[in-house]
DNA sequence: TATGAATGAGGTTTCATTCAT
DNA sequence: CATGAATGAAACCTCATTCAT
């Protein structure tokens, strides 16, 4: 689970053992701070002047890379929802229980998005931009959302084992899930302050968690 | 309810005498501008120059009634929270048993988020902010969050009458309803194009206002 | 006469008594400057920073009052046309011979273009550009070239009088006499070197002078 | 005359025994693509880049051959006018009477810079920078202009068989010949848009090839 | 109160050129 | 000979803000 750490692959060193030239590392470097970025400042925010400066290479190599701001940004969407993609495809909650799996998935969703602020602040952004980003992109358009399978497979398996209800939709049970898991990030500035509390607590992320996953279960269950 | 939109007053003219200025017409016409442009654009995207032309008046003016641009977002999240908060107040759900205020109160949770767009990017807008404008203003500090009052009498209703279970606390209760109605609208432009479903069709809406509905009550039902 | 060097009105101030601002001055002033670079190194080698130094105000206002870099040279070329076209406009030669009125609109002609050498250059450059800052410009397209009119008065009194032939398109003799004097202006520094003989000299502009006058003279009489 | 496009070798291996690289080759390769852009878009206007872009080589290799951008546009206009010298120097009118050799010259010359625009366009681009590259190459000081001899020749016959007048001077009298034939293509682009007459339709171009030989045949004959 | 003109700092992008392999 | 990666300087342009009237 190492690789979801846009970081990740900055640190380490190429193949090619001396310190040469490496594109792809390069590519990753820049890859990694602009997600931070972009992420913590938006996309009109983000300066690419401030994007090269924490880069091991140059604002050059930014535009030598990916043509322009826009290209950049793209870029790290792509690599973004590549990354939270290859994970869901490596779920495997076929051993569990129905119930069972969909705790464990919703939990692991909530698991996943909190501690991964960078994506949901990604998706904000690029939701602030309509989406412009994300149509422009023909690799996010391919990536195969394979979450909605498993989420299929599990709730047939209940609905065949008599506790989940029929007739439910599995790409409005995925956002229900989404939407829950999706706003404890999302909204925590705002929702913190006027509800004076703090929603970044270990307590409090405890205890909405549980929430989520009830909720879930209980819009399921018969 | 034409009063919730920004610029409703814009146009008119108000009741000072001469034909002169009207500084109180000039804030609000500002003000409407600057609240499209922000929820369009973000804040960094929004441009000064750009509000100023779409104005009756002229830039020196947004300075003089609002300091900065900072300011003059703030002003714009104090008026779009301040909007949001008096409608809440006037909601009378008392005649209604608490399964039927519930629906009443989510289901115009979801209507009014849905069509009060420029409200929600605010808060996007903010949240990628970490909410700095927000801590700053006095004003939406000392606004009273009067919904959730109205979830407390309603729920404590719904469990005197064992409708409603015991042990929930009604700010992870309004959590969930905010959760669920928001994310249709904030995350509309990506979710639909990954999921190739326009989440903005009256169709869906429609369907996903009944499950929003349905997971809050079942989440509250024993 | 002094109207036509590029920078006449820059170095007058305007009306307005005191040292403030004075768009029409900053306008024409800016023009000046931009007309001498752009002849100079063309429409790419020139420096919208350069040219700004060289100004009394800043890069930042010839981004104001002209957009962009391809907006200031269009203003530039449509600048140039209109002074040129002005002069034509005044030229009087109702009350001489045919013959001598074709001799001083030649000579007037080829005069004006060897002291406008910037003009000369400004139609080359734009050339260059296959005319694409023309073609957008509606100010030129609308300028009425009334130097045809006059050629046409001209010539056909001089065929009344039995001194020119018949049969000539005035905008093909138009043509011979802007060939013959632009040329002279226009590729001077090639062709100086390249026959070894300064086209520039008083010697040699009188003698092509003459040459021209006699060439067009000869095409036109019987 | 396929020789004088300048692209016309580069598609071709040469005679070099190997399978390997043709120095040659690359070179002439690397000159076409320079020509076409350079005489496109001016010297400033033209990117080493995109020149390598189109290239079957490596924007190394231009370097490599032409030592930098203006070692580049020196060899292309080299080139250029080494082109067109030859085919001066291969033209032979001497069987012909003073007058038709006149008209064949004027008409050759003409065609010549009708179909050959990228030519044309260099000399304009060159004249724009005063000429400078010119005066670098010795390779074009040394050039011999054998048309002036040529034109000496026809003009000492014709004035012998007392068909033209004396007393006019060779080089003169080419200038006149280039101005007007080269201001047809120079110039197309404004004057076309300015007089609204499509100067490079065939029909346009064949009267003018009229006008122009006539011209000159008037100006020589008695 | 109102406005068009002005501004400096800084933003994005491009260019000719060179380096490492 | 050949190439993709790299670079620094400088190009064009934009922004929030203030000034002069």
């Amino acid at each position: 689970m190492h690789d979801i750490k846009p970081s990740s692959h900055a640190a380490k060193r190429s193949t090619s053992g001396r310190g040469g030239y490496d594109p792809e590392l390069t590519r990753q470097n820049i890859l990694a701070i602009a997600t931070k970025e972009f992420a913590e400042k938006g996309y009109s925010g983000a300066r690419v002047d401030e994007i090269a400066a924490q880069t091991n290479t140059s604002k050059r190599m930014i535009y030598y890379y990916f043509e322009d701001k826009e290209g950049l940004f793209v870029a790290v969407l792509e690599d973004a929802y590549r990354r939270i993609r290859q994970i869901e495809a490596t779920l495997d909650l076929g051993g569990l229980e129905p119930e069972a799996a969909i705790r464990a998935l919703v939990g692991f969703t909530f698991d996943y998005q909190n501690s991964n602020e960078d994506f949901i602040r990604l998706v904000m952004v690029e939701n602030i931009h309509q989406g412009v980003h994300l149509a422009r992109s023909r690799a996010i358009q391919e990536l195969n959302v394979s979450v909605i399978n498993t989420l299929r497979g599990i709730y047939e398996r209940g609905v065949k084992d008599g506790i989940f209800r029929k007739g439910i939709d599995e790409i409005d049970l995925h956002m229900t899930i989404s939407a829950l898991c999706f706003f404890n990030v999302s909204n925590r500035a705002t929702f913190s302050q006027i509800f004076k509390r703090d929603m970044a607590s270990a307590d409090m992320l405890a205890k909405r968690r549980e929430t989520v996953i009830d909720t879930v279960i209980r819009y399921l269950k018969k």
